[in-house]
DNA sequence: GCTCTTGCGGACCGGCGGTCCGCTTACGCC
DNA sequence: GGCGTAAGCGGACCGCCGGTCCGCAAGAGC
């Protein structure tokens, strides 16, 4: 129905998730980042609590509407928001370099990959809680590469074990939420955190594959 | 006002947290039990999100104030629903016949309680699901105990780790939501679960006192 | 039975997520 | 460059929720 534009490749950009997905206006381009932008700032200065679609739009100086438009819901924005900073983190664990991408033992690349992504949940603290509080967060938007991977490692590690079970409990014993009220209520930063985190894999990763016990 | 006759005084509940508070009418002790099971049984049936006070009020017949009079506001109320059904399991990891209670080894008492709070989130799934969406759920009120016994067993395990921050990963690991996505999207059932949890738990409760491994 | 205190109920409030529709504006064509 | 059109925009609007408040009813003590 529309003219389809070639659209110079020279913009190439990655914002072609969907299909059959036509050009974005340039104005809706530039709303849609400065709405991410806006949201962002929000959450991060003031805390999930504050990411309010009437706040997020005033904020980023367009309506409400729009916000609704580009985002469908507050889920939609949440996620987006994490998305952001989980994009770089997946393509480490899935191409990157070992020992968090492909090439290292399962035991180093389990252990290195909670560690990050404790280090990377505690440094998104603010921006994690919200996209946590958002109510279908669980299934395969964000979380389940992320999900999929942990068990994947578990099962190289120990076959027997039920691995997604297993990759549940471990990928939620590190939720924001709970890394949230470690470093409020006890005097965790991050490099406890991550300690914490090794010595609870430690047990798995032992279970097989080490001769001796200290 | 309505024919219900709770039991008199047989049943002497530990209501008395304040010290001077008094007596409570009896047309409001009945409100009282009448709103709570109302709660308990609309979560039960519809999910926590149709924990509405209006529901509830609705529900158990009288009228919104007086729910918010009996609770305080929305965290209140769901906070006496999880106290419904943990007061028991408390008592038993702190009272009762070992491996829950005291007088097993702590990585057999670890490992109980683990598997038994497994059981008791699955079976209360919805009014748990309840309790934990309620956000200041985290502190002293009801899992404050729980995180401090966990602790504290972790601690007798092997007293190097950090036994807070351990502790408030295995609480979570279990958390209501976790079991709740196990059970509805994969094929868990409890046992499942339970041995799952156990698998995870075997690491740290053999990381010392267990002279061979199988 | 009288009084006083406690409890009750639902109208009310501010704010939220989400929808809708008339106006504006960028885009592609000529 | 001008124009028609469709995409985009904004904020009024809706229903619902948590929480408050105050006039009224009904137990409790005497």
């Amino acid at each position: 129905m529309v003219p389809l534009d070639p659209t110079p490749d020279s913009e190439r950009r990655l914002e072609l998730p969907m299909a059959g997905q036509q050009r974005e206006r340039a104005d809706a381009a530039a709303n849609r980042e400065r709405i991410l932008c806006a949201a962002r700032q929000l959450v991060r200065e003031n805390g999930p609590d504050a990411l309010t679609m009437q706040a997020v739009a005033c904020a980023a100086g367009v309506g409400k509407g729009t916000v609704f438009r580009r985002f469908g819901d507050r889920d939609g924005l949440t996620h987006a928001l994490l998305d952001d900073y989980m994009r770089e983190f997946q393509e480490a664990f899935l191409h990157g370099p070992p020992p968090l991408g492909p090439g290292a033992p399962p035991q180093e690349r389990l252990e290195a990959f909670v560690v990050e992504l404790v280090r990377l949940q505690a440094d998104n603290l603010q921006v994690a809680l919200a996209a946590e509080a958002a109510p279908g967060h669980a299934p395969g938007l964000v979380y389940g590469p992320v999900l999929l991977h942990i068990a994947t490692l578990v099962h190289e590690i120990d076959p027997t074990l039920d691995e997604r079970l297993i990759a549940g409990f471990i990928l939620n014993a590190i939720a924001p939420a709970v890394l949230h009220r470690m470093t409020g209520q006890l005097d965790a930063d991050t490099p406890k955190l991550q300690d914490a985190a090794r010595s609870l894999l430690r047990g798995l990763t032992r279970s097989c594959a080490e001769p001796s016990t200290a």
